[in-house]
DNA sequence: AACAAGATTGGAACGTTGTTCCATAGTCTC
DNA sequence: GAGACTATGGAACAACGTTCCAATCTTGTT
């Protein structure tokens, strides 16, 4: 009896396959956002029917995971890599919470996927990725699950509210004059009540998301330095 | 010619009203979970038809938001008021965090919607809660935007994972059952790959995550402290 | 009391979605 | 070639959010 050889002999030039899927998922979410990709939409890109799409997809859930994973792999490879090469623990944490940030910022669908399903393999990515700094920073043992879990929700939170505002303008307006209409509602509120987000909506439209973030980011490391 | 009266009076007893409608709505929502809200179930609750409940509300993202904003009026309220009979900026955020987390518990898709849409009135509640505090911790003027959000993302990002998390194993088995199970398969990792995730996976079990959140709050209060 | 105008109701109907089912076609092993 | 397994494409199904509309109820005017 031989062997059974499982390499997979090219069927069809253009053969179905996950990797091609999730290509395709990737590039209809890209284009027209989260609510465009659809089993039909998908179907219709790569020639095919909706069954044959299942034959390599559990279900759309899955999909999403796998097109995350693959726009947030990359992330952490590249991320991981630099972090050998000799840069402080701070330095590759803000660059990992960075990349994921630009990730989402590239592709807003990726931050709605990654604050809904905390177990996708991802998330666990970034965590991993997270924990290992975490953990070369000196922090104790006992603390790092809970420094590490600390940066994770915070990326994640601000991964979600990014990419929902993102969603929420989309093709009508550029993101400033987005959030110039967003805070002139908010100006417009009871000063009794919301004195705060009153003085939160002067500074609104001018803002940097990129450096809120890093500014975040920085908070929690300086309150992970002082645990340590 | 007269004003016109226009003080409702009570058509029937058992009218519809935006109000009753949300209330309905939180009550399948609490009983069944997320993916149970329909307007078919609603208007079945309410003994009407789905088109007398879209005279009340816009569609559905506006009663998903509604309800939200139910629930945590009621804890942004509340905690505003403890605020005021003297506890310290610390103390007060503290407890508006646990008030949102508590009831996130109580009910898993306020998460989930806190998470998906940062526009609602529900988060600016929170914001405003928080960014409160903030300014009585004499943040400086310029630092409080950063700090609040900060705050504010941390809560809505570990809110969603619990939500998710929560919306996850429902049914089937309680908290502690699942968290063994997810430990179960990431022990199983590539120990070279996740090493980081395979030593959480040890403790995930055991884990309190109202004591996680608290200790995440901290470690923000501290990274402020040290800007102040 | 009768009427018109608007407010409100209940349920049918529409278009779209994720998913399942199935008849067919391709490919590999004997 | 005969089967067995893999893979495909599209029809069909159930469920959803939403729209539409005829019927009813309420109010203000005569």
């Amino acid at each position: 009896m031989r062997l059974m050889t499982k390499i997979r002999t090219e069927r069809r030039a253009d053969a179905l396959s996950k990797e091609r899927i999730v290509e395709a998922a990737i590039a209809i979410l890209d284009q027209d956002g989260e609510g465009a990709l659809t089993f039909r939409a998908l179907a219709a890109r790569l020639a095919t029917g909706s069954g044959a799409i299942y034959w390599h997809v559990a279900d759309k859930q899955a999909l999403l995971a796998a097109a995350t994973d693959h726009v947030i792999a990359r992330v952490t490879a590249l991320v991981t890599a630099k972090a050998v090469s000799g840069a402080t623990p701070q330095e590759a944490i803000r660059a990992l919470a960075l990349g994921v940030f630009d990730a989402i910022d590239a592709h807003p669908w990726v931050g709605g996927q990654l604050s809904r399903d905390p177990f996708q393999y991802a998330v666990l990515r970034i965590l991993e990725g997270v924990g290992g700094q975490v953990q070369a920073l000196g922090v104790p043992q006992q603390a790092q699950f809970n420094a590490a879990t600390a940066l994770m929700s915070f990326i994640l939170g601000l991964a979600g509210q990014y990419a929902a505002g993102a969603e929420f303008h989309a093709r009508d307006m550029d993101r400033t004059t987005a959030l110039r209409a967003v805070a002139a509602k908010w100006a417009q509120l009871d000063p009794i009540e919301h004195p705060f987000v009153r003085q939160v909506a002067a500074v609104l439209p001018e803002h940097d998301d990129r450096e809120q973030f890093l500014a975040g980011i920085d908070l929690i490391l300086a309150g992970i330095e002082s645990v340590r």
